[in-house]
RNA sequence: UCCUCGGUAGCUCAGCUGGUAGAGCAAGCGGCUGUUAACCGCUGGGUCGUAGGUUCGAGUCCUACCCGGGGAGCCA
C-alpha cells in the first residue's frame, strides 16, 4: 500500500520522505516530507536563508541554515529567483512564530527550473497591469483565495439544490434569438444563418421544469453591454433554477435560504481566506433567515424619504439600489414590479394589473442585484399579448408558446450571477476578481 | 454613446508659476544566523501614450487622436 501510493504521487525518489502538502503539515510535525512548489519570496543573510514556498494548498516558510545543510546546497537556496520551481525536503516543525503554525527545517533544496525576472513584485501593482499577467497573478494569494471561495460557493450552490432533488438540465449557449428581447447579444456565423450567445439559460428551464418538475441551470452567459462598471463582465456565470407549481413566494423562500447555505458553507471552510482578504465577517455573519421583503412601491416610498424621487414605474439606478440596501443589514427583496420594467414573461399581479409578480434581490454593502427572477406567466393569451407589446418576434416563440399549451402550470424561478455573490462574500471591489478570466468590455487577453 | 480621472524606469508613483529626469520596489554585485512586503551599501536602467502646435526652451501650456480606471444608461 505505501508503496503503491508513493509511486501514485511520482517524483519523490522511490526511497526518499513521502510527499506532503502544505495544508496537511499537521500530520506530519517531526517527521522529515518533500514538498514540491514555487518560491513565493525568499529572504536571506549570509548563514540563513527563509524560503517561502507555495505550492497551491498554501505557503510555508522553509528554514535553510547553511550550518546544517552545507554550503553547496545553501547556495543553491538563494540561487532560487522569485516563482522558480523548487522540491524542499526538510522536517516538519510546530512554530508559533509562523503564520501557518508550522515551518520546514530545510535538509534539501532542488531546482526544478530557476524563474526569470518574475513580473508581479511584492509590492503594489496596479489593477490594469495585473489583469494583463492574470495568468500570473492567479499564484498570489488575494486571487488564490477569491478563487477558492468561488469553488466552494460553486460546490455549495450545486449540492443545495441537489439536496432538494433539483436536477440539473443545462441550457445551450447558442441560441437562435433573443431570451429576453432587450439585451445586447453577441451574434455569431452559425453555417449559413446567424446564432446568439446566450443571455439566460431561463426560457428552456421553463421547458425543463415542466418536464421534471424541480431544475438548475449553470454556465456562462454572454451580454454584449458597454458598461464599464465594477458590477459587470460581458461573460459571467449564472445559476437558474425554475420550479413547476411553485409561485412568486416559492421562488424567494428557495433564494433565501440559498444564499444563508452557501454563506454558511464559506463561513464554517474558509476563514484563513476571508482573513487574507481583511473581510469584515461580521456582515456575513448577519446573513440570516428571514430576509426582507417590499414591494416596488414600498422600496420607492423609502427612496423618496431618503429625497430621490423616481418616476413610477422607472427601474432603479445604482446608486437607488445601494440606498435602499443600505435600510437593511441582509439582503432585501423587492417584489412586485411595473410591468414595463421587466420582461415578457412575468406573470402580472392578480390585484394590481399595472404590476408583475417579479423579483429582485439587493445584496447589501453596495453589491446590487445579485438575484433577479419571479413566476412567469402560465396563459397562452397572456403570453401573446406581452410578445406583441414588446415587439418580438412571434415565430421566435413558437416553442416557448408550447409550454403553454401542453399542461402549462404555474412556475417560478429565479437566476443568480455567480460572480456577483462571489464578489459580495469576498468583499471585492470589482466582480473581474471574483472570475479566474474575466472579459470585460475592454479585455479579451488574457 | 455620454460624463469624469489618468498614461513619466520592469512595477507603484513624484516632478511647483515652462529651464534639460527622480524615489521606493524589482534586477545585478556585496554584507548580515530568526527574517515576516526583512534590512544596509553600491551598480545598471527613460522615444515622459501618439501626432501636431505655441515658445529661445515643453514631462509641464494648446489641439486632435489612441489606450486605460471610475461612473451614467442597461443589467446578474
Amino acid at each position: 500500500m505505501k508503496r503503491s501510493a508513493k509511486e501514485r504521487i511520482g517524483l519523490s525518489g522511490k526511497d526518499g520522505p513521502p510527499k506532503a502538502l502544505v495544508e496537511n503539515l499537521g500530520e506530519f510535525v517531526d517527521r522529515e516530507v518533500l514538498l514540491e512548489g514555487w518560491l513565493y519570496n525568499s529572504r536571506s543573510s549570509g548563514k540563513i536563508a527563509f524560503l517561502l514556498l507555495r505550492d497551491g494548498s498554501g505557503t510555508v516558510q522553509c528554514v535553510t541554515a547553511k550550518a546544517d545543510v552545507g554550503e553547496e546546497i545553501f547556495a543553491v537556496a538563494r540561487q532560487a529567483t522569485q516563482e522558480s520551481s523548487i522540491r524542499i525536503t526538510g522536517m516538519v516543525k510546530k512554530d508559533d512564530r509562523a503564520p501557518g503554525g508550522y515551518e520546514i527545517m530545510v535538509s534539501n533544496v532542488e531546482i526544478v527550473q530557476i524563474a526569470e525576472e518574475y513580473p508581479i513584485t511584492p509590492k503594489s501593482h496596479g489593477t490594469s497591469f495585473l489583469m494583463d499577467h492574470r495568468h500570473l497573478w492567479l499564484r498570489s494569494a488575494r486571487p488564490h483565495a477569491i478563487l477558492r471561495i468561488r469553488s466552494t460557493v460553486i460546490h455549495g450552490l450545486r449540492d443545495f439544490f441537489a439536496d432538494r432533488g433539483f436536477t440539473n438540465i443545462d441550457a445551450p449557449i447558442f441560441t437562435p434569438a433573443a431570451c429576453e428581447g432587450t439585451s445586447t447579444l453577441f451574434e455569431t456565423d452559425y453555417f449559413d444563418s446567424k446564432a446568439y450567445l446566450t443571455q439566460s439559460g431561463q426560457l428552456y428551464m421553463e421547458a425543463a421544469a415542466l418536464a421534471f418538475g424541480r431544475v438548475y441551470s449553470f454556465g456562462p452567459t454572454f451580454r454584449a453591454e458597454k458598461s464599464k462598471t465594477r458590477r459587470h463582465l460581458t461573460e459571467f456565470w449564472m445559476l437558474e433554477p425554475e420550479m413547476a407549481w411553485a409561485d412568486l413566494d416559492d421562488a424567494m423562500a428557495l433564494a433565501e435560504s440559498m444564499i444563508v447555505a452557501v454563506i454558511d458553507r464559506v463561513l464554517d471552510t474558509h476563514m484563513q481566506d476571508l482573513e487574507t482578504l481583511e473581510r469584515d465577517l461580521s456582515k456575513l455573519e448577519r446573513i440570516q433567515k428571514p430576509f426582507p421583503r417590499i414591494t416596488y412601491d414600498e422600496a420607492l416610498a423609502i427612496l423618496e424619504k431618503k429625497g430621490k424621487t423616481i418616476e413610477w414605474g422607472e427601474d432603479f439606478g445604482g446608486e437607488d439600489e445601494t440606498v435602499l440596501a443600505e435600510e437593511f443589514d441582509r439582503p432585501v427583496f423587492i417584489h412586485r414590479w411595473p410591468k414595463e420594467a421587466k420582461a415578457f414573461y412575468m406573470d402580472p399581479d392578480p390585484e394590481d394589473k399595472r404590476l408583475v409578480l417579479g423579483v429582485d434581490m439587493l445584496a447589501p454593502e453596495g453589491y446590487g442585484e445579485i438575484i433577479g427572477g419571479g413566476q412567469r406567466t402560465a396563459s397562452l393569451e397572456y403570453l401573446d399579448s406581452q410578445i406583441e407589446a414588446h415587439g418580438l418576434p412571434a415565430e421566435a416563440f413558437e416553442w416557448y408558446r408550447d409550454l403553454r399549451k401542453y399542461g402549462s402550470v404555474p412556475h417560478a424561478g429565479f437566476g443568480i450571477g455567480l460572480e456577483r455573490f462571489v464578489g459580495w462574500i469576498c468583499g471585492t471591489h470589482h466582480v473581474r476578481e471574483a472570475i479566474p478570466f474575466p472579459r470585460t468590455m475592454n479585455r479579451l487577453y488574457p
